[in-house]
DNA sequence: GATAGCGGATAGCATCACTATCCGTTCTCT
DNA sequence: AGAGAACGGATAGTGATGCTATCCGCTATC
């Protein structure tokens, strides 16, 4: 397979693939002369989840190299891998953290967190960014809200649960490796795109409660 | 509350402040001569909440934009700044929409939801959005992941209840409105940082069952 | 009356994710 | 074997985005 071919399989555009080759997202092909390169069905599917990571996970080119490097170094252990794929998948530092209003807040998740019996990685960048999203609920100054955050706890412990098992039981730490990658990314991508779905359906359900014909299955 | 004391009391530089009033994002002050004008508290929490949407939500200035105008309106019915929110926070079109690959995505998608007696929005993003997310990992051909669909699904019913219950009696239409924007991007980013958090957890829970000093409360 | 700050307009800048062009080489087709 | 397309690699250019800087004549404030 030439590149023109990787181009057409993938959909990519070829100065596309030529970049992400440039940029070390890509590995070369097998060079069969000096100006000519061979790609692989590993090319391929290489090139396929990069774009599922930057065009349905909105990682930046840069974290998805990163993100990439990380899940291909044997030697790296999980919890390293993990910890670039949060990087990635999480926001850059709001201008107010380490204020006032931030540390509360970020006390607040804490709080609960333990109260959940959660044990958590204070270095990490969930934290943060959870601290930003309720500091900014108190700013907005909605209380009414506030009781969503328990509501949060709740239903993401049970699901982080099946997620990490379902990914721990996947053989091999190569295999590992990639669910992690693919399943944090894509899973949060898939589960926010869920949410807003069942918002619309439980909304119509509450608000315009006529012309049902479906089954109301549980 | 002049200009500069806006920015100072907001912590957003005064250039970025003029900006959003440029773009219209920001309301002018009142007007109390030629090249003055009076800002308020109003001014302080709707560039409060440009912000959070922006740096916390990871929205576009565009996308603040029409959603705060919808928000604005109060003409507007409570499906259409729903409608435009959603718009904000789900990612643009990937070029294989509509590919014979995606449509099955979709299909299984729309399958399950029926499943879960989910009456579906079929215009709005979220589907596309869903549907992106599922054929990303069938294309990465990890079948191990699949069962995690359903994960979601069972996890965001409840959650997204509370969430529109919450709002909804919330008081005013006004106030409705405000807590339905604030809600889907915060909330958003609160569940994405508190589902890492909550992973991060359990796989330490399961891998390094060590050290436990906590209560390993639930 | 000096001077700092103002609102408004225009221009500039850094980043990002490509996209285009050029080069000399090699493959492919006839 | 010769023509022309495609190749890998390098360099430069592009359009969108989100600010940031500068300038203007005017006004508030000390």
């Amino acid at each position: 397979m030439r590149i023109s071919e990787l181009s057409a399989a993938s959909g990519v555009p070829l100065p596309t693939v030529k970049y992400y080759l440039r940029e070390g997202l890509l590995a070369a092909g097998e060079r069969t002369a000096r100006n000519q390169a061979e790609y692989g069905a590993e090319h391929l599917a290489r090139l396929r989840l990069i774009r599922a990571l930057i065009e349905v996970g909105g990682l930046s080119v840069a974290d998805t190299r990163t993100v990439l490097a990380a899940s291909d170094d044997p030697e790296l252990p999980l919890n390293e891998v993990l910890g670039a794929t949060h990087d990635a998948v999480t926001r850059r530092a709001a201008p107010n953290r380490g204020g006032p209003a931030w540390t509360e807040a970020r006390d607040l998740v804490l709080d609960r967190a333990k109260e959940h019996g959660w044990r958590v990685e204070e270095d990490g960048p969930a934290l943060d960014q959870a601290a930003d999203a309720v500091a900014a609920v108190i700013a907005a100054d909605m209380p009414e809200l506030y009781p969503l955050i328990d509501v949060y706890f709740e239903a993401v412990e049970p699901m982080a649960r099946r997620e990490v098992e379902t990914v721990l039981s996947m053989g091999s730490d190569d295999q590992i490796v990639r669910g992690v990658v693919i399943g944090t990314v894509l899973g949060e991508s898939l589960f926010n795109a869920l949410r807003l779905l069942a918002q619309q359906h439980i909304s119509t359900e509450l608000l315009d409660p006529g012309k049902t014909g479906d089954q109301a299955g549980a």
